[in-house]
RNA sequence: GCACCGGUCGGAUAGCGGCUAUUCCAGGUGACUGUAAAUCACCCGCCUUCGGGCAUCGUUGGUUCGAGUCCAACCCGGUGCA
């Protein structure tokens, strides 16, 4: 089976840097897994790599879609497995560099999605419904992922009856065998030396020009609402706003990353030894 | 010194005689089926055999069947007048 490197890690941990190196020590290719650098002109706020800082390594999933429109873990998904196909074929390296957890198990555990793209009339017809009117539709339409969803979470909720809707009931969650080894790193730094590295990249970030970015988004018509989608950085940012959030998002990352037992996890703050795992 | 206002969880705040002291922020734990930097749940005084038990609204007294809430004195902070 061929061997796919996963870098991943809270933000601003400089899985970016690390991944360019080791694609430059093993013949490697970089697949980004990062649910808002796949946008076109974020990139500033999303921390994306500047084009000299690849070093000539290309990456693969960085600006594919107008931030206009919405980008979603199935395409995702497509794509990257896509990417990886590709460069293994040129007897390279894939190295899966983000993030975004929902994003990297979709690859590496071959999470199968149900084939219902979104639905935004539906959507939209639904979402006046509070949580309790909601439930209740979901029950009629499927009494078993109505057991088991969060039953607080509107947006699930919302999104299992989109699938029940179109399909009847919502398939129970299953995931395709990966056809790669997934060797994961992750990259992690002492809570208060993370919090010292957010707060000077949120610094950079604006003088770099993240209000000019923005408003760049706006006159090229991405609407207000939707860059309140694209994150915190994104709508009326300030520094001190986005240092907090980014905070609070790093604990949600960990959050879930510390459920895989597969990572085997360095201290970005220390040299790594890149020979263990390669 | 006098007068007025205030002192409630780490911070902010509600509570104006009644059962279980509210909400927000920060903090902690966790969930995650096409929005995932999204969305959501639980905990957040102490002890617990997870049933509950015990505290607690600046301090000390008092009134009352019952006090964070009313009264008195004191302590602390703010404002005004001297």
């Amino acid at each position: 089976m061929k061997k796919v490197i996963v870098i991943l890690g809270q933000t601003a941990t400089g899985k970016s840097a690390f991944a360019v190196k080791i694609a430059k020590k093993i013949n490697g290719e970089i697949i980004s897994a990062d649910s808002r650098q796949v946008y076109k002109g974020l990139d500033i706020g999303t921390g994306k790599i500047a084009r000299k800082e690849m070093r000539g390594i290309p990456h693969h999933l960085l600006d594919v879609i107008n931030p206009k429109h919405k980008f979603t873990i199935a395409e995702y998904q497509k794509k990257a497995i896509y990417a990886i196909a590709e460069i293994v074929k040129k007897e390279r390296v894939p190295i899966i560099v983000g993030g975004t957890g929902f994003y990297i198990d979709a690859i590496t555990k071959g999470t199968v999605f149900p084939k219902v793209p979104p639905n935004p009339k539906l959507r939209k017809n639904i979402s006046k419904l509070d949580g309790r009117q909601l439930l209740m539709l979901l029950q009629k339409l499927d009494k078993k992922r109505a057991q088991n969803i969060d039953i607080h979470n509107k947006v699930r909720l919302i999104r299992a009856i989109e699938i029940a809707t179109a399909l009847g009931k919502v398939p129970s969650l299953i995931t395709k065998k990966p056809k790669y080894k997934f060797i994961k790193i992750g990259l992690f730094l002492p809570s208060n030396k993370l919090e010292k590295k957010i707060r000077l990249r949120v610094k950079k970030m604006f003088k770099k020009g993240l209000p000019k970015e923005i408003k760049k988004l706006k006159k090229s018509g991405v609407s207000g609402k939707r860059l309140k989608e694209l994150g915190f950085e994104y709508f009326e940012p300030t520094e001190e706003k986005v240092i907090k959030e980014t905070v609070k998002y790093a604990k949600r990352q960990m959050t879930w990353f510390k459920r895989d037992k597969e990572i085997k996890w360095f201290d970005a703050s220390k040299p790594i030894n890149l020979k263990l795992f390669l």
